[in-house]
DNA sequence: TCGAAAACCTGTAACGTTTCAGTTATTTAT
DNA sequence: ATAAATAACTGAAACGTTACAGGTTTTCGA
């Protein structure tokens, strides 16, 4: 039932103490001829175990594929080998989530550790999940996104000494791991290639609304763009926050029409993007010639949509290696302030 | 340090018996003044305990907090309380992973189970994470997608009699659960909707190709239209697989310019209808007027990116719901027979 | 040659849970 | 009144791992 290969020198032994189970320390202590402290200890390189038993252990162990229970090492250590990663269910930027995961798990899966996806819906307190995972010990790591100015997770977090990184930066004075796109040079890098183009009124379509950090981030780029090229900004307010796709053409419609319309917009997600689009050429206006557009995507579509779109991108599967190699680092014990990092805005290359 | 309610009568002995530390069944036992095995049979409501004892026994354990150590119960019973995904990290169609992982999080939600996600890397054997989970049962039941006609991962999951589910169907003879989006339907109804529209030559662009078991209900179901319908097929041969948006644009610009070209094109993802109206617009031809387009969608965006496509939904966040449900069932025991479902394409409404 | 240190190895206990095989007290049947 | 049956509970053992506190040898210095 078991595939195992046969070592016919060892396969006897074997046979009698696990036939058909999984081989523990006890099986390797038993063929080696040795007590389980000693197995378990020449498995990690104890100093005290003697370098023949060593290379001896570390044979038999691979050859009859040993693997570390890990309940059994969970219940000992508390160690869980696993790392959460807590999201939002709603908000899903395209692709976000999954590249989100793929990153993470590039790095997990050549470390011990599992990943545990844990979304809860909007209407739940966002730190449920987090205090569920402290008071059951059930990660020895936490990533999270949707990171705010201040982030009642990332006090209760560090408050409690427990690793984590975040996806997007704080404002409160406390020095965590993170990784955060630089939305400030994205917003920047937009208005400038705005006015580039001779685009001169420039409005920002942010999405996400002051309650997220990086709301913040891109409205700092906004105005230094402004300012350095000496482009006027044109406010639009009230369009954060959770605003439907089709709310956001209405109003970019209206918008439009107003006397004094703007010549160049910023969008920060691909969605909304489309959304704008939509709005502008319902009131005839024509991408590229009347205004310009920049956007931002986690995933390749734009400039299949509308080629004219002015294009950056945003690796989030990057972002899920960084964050996975803060948190793996930190559980290391590493300090906080060298586990964090950015990651730049590129412009799309158009092929 | 830890905030959990005090509760005066009882306060002092869960103090002296464990400060600051988790509850255990042996805290409860302490507190109720009862063996460690009774507490045990009384939460699980065994019939050998006295009524007045669980009542009693249950209103500490939810006074107190307490929830039962996973490491405990795993390394006892080999009961993981893990469902895992296993999916390939390359072939993302817009949304599809992460809808799936809400779908399946949303059911698992209310229960003690946690979802790990295992992507495999496309160079890798699919097989491996299979096994993996087998040979260190470190899940008791898998949900997969990227399902095969002869899958040699339902195979060996079956003959092992572990507890999974597919997105997908097979064709081996093998009853498993599954769930399954209609895609036989689906080409169905998108022939009738094209010929409704007058179109009598029509193409399908399949996406995946032979290797996987949807292609060939898409191709059942258009085979099965185009004869109702008395329309013909026009065969685009070689577009399957791994080919790249680019290459599906280049591909349907030549094929437009041939002699006979088509005047109704099916995708089956958003993705490549996004390349294929690329190239029939590059041959100067307009949808909606001079040819028809149906496509299925995972994520609501392609009536944004050209309103003349004809939308099908597909709800895969439902699909991630019934294969949770599916995979908790066979663990339960269930046979594979009742755990098998389709659902079916909805003409997107446009508002 | 002796004592001490070093090198190498080991058994026991514990983590929190459930299962097994009881034990005790109470009820029922005769 | 007594045996048998039932109800209600219990301690010990086990799952696989690691930490602790030893235990033997062997080696080495004086």
């Amino acid at each position: 039932m078991n595939d195992k290969r046969h070592n016919p020198s060892d396969g006897e032994r074997v046979a009698v103490l696990a036939d058909g189970e999984r081989p523990t320390l006890k099986t390797i202590a038993f063929m080696a001829g040795l007590g389980v402290t000693t197995v378990s200890r020449a498995l990690k390189d104890a100093p005290e175990i003697g370098q023949a038993t060593k290379t001896r252990v570390k044979l038999i162990a691979k050859q009859i594929g040993y693997r570390p229970n890990r309940a059994g090492v969970r219940l000992r250590t508390g160690k869980t080998n696993v790392i959460s990663l807590v999201l939002n269910a709603q908000s899903e930027i395209m692709g976000l989530t999954s590249n989100l995961v793929y990153g993470i798990s590039e790095i997990l899966a050549e470390t011990p550790y599992h990943l545990i996806v844990t979304p809860y819906s909007p209407e739940h307190d966002p730190m449920h999940p987090i205090r569920y995972i402290i008071e059951t010990g059930s990660a020895d790591g936490i990533i999270m996104s949707q990171t705010e100015p201040s982030d009642p997770r990332v006090r209760y977090l560090t408050e409690h000494d427990f690793p984590f990184a975040t996806h997007g930066r704080t404002k409160m004075g406390i020095e965590h791991p993170f990784h955060d796109f630089d939305n400030e040079a994205y917003a920047y890098a937009a208005v400038k290639s705005l006015v580039e183009r001779g685009r001169r009124r420039i409005a920002m379509v942010a999405g996400p609304g002051p309650a997220h950090t990086y709301y913040w981030h891109l409205d700092d780029g906004f105005k230094r763009g402004l300012q350095e090229c000496g482009a006027t900004g044109v406010t639009v307010d009230h369009w954060n926050g959770s605003v439907s796709l089709s709310d956001v053409r209405n109003r970019t419609e209206m918008f439009m029409r107003e006397p004094n319309p703007p010549d160049g917009i910023i969008c920060c997600t691909g969605g909304l993007a489309v959304a704008v689009v939509a709005g502008i050429e319902a009131v005839g206006l024509k991408l590229g010639r009347d205004i310009d557009l920049v956007s931002k995507q986690t995933t390749d579509f734009l400039q299949w949509f509308r080629p004219e779109i002015i294009v950056f991108n945003e690796d989030v599967r990057h972002a899920g290696r960084e964050l996975a190699l803060a948190v793996l680092r930190r559980i290391e014990g590493r300090d906080p302030t060298e586990l964090q990092s950015l990651s730049y805005p590129e412009l799309h290359e158009t092929d």
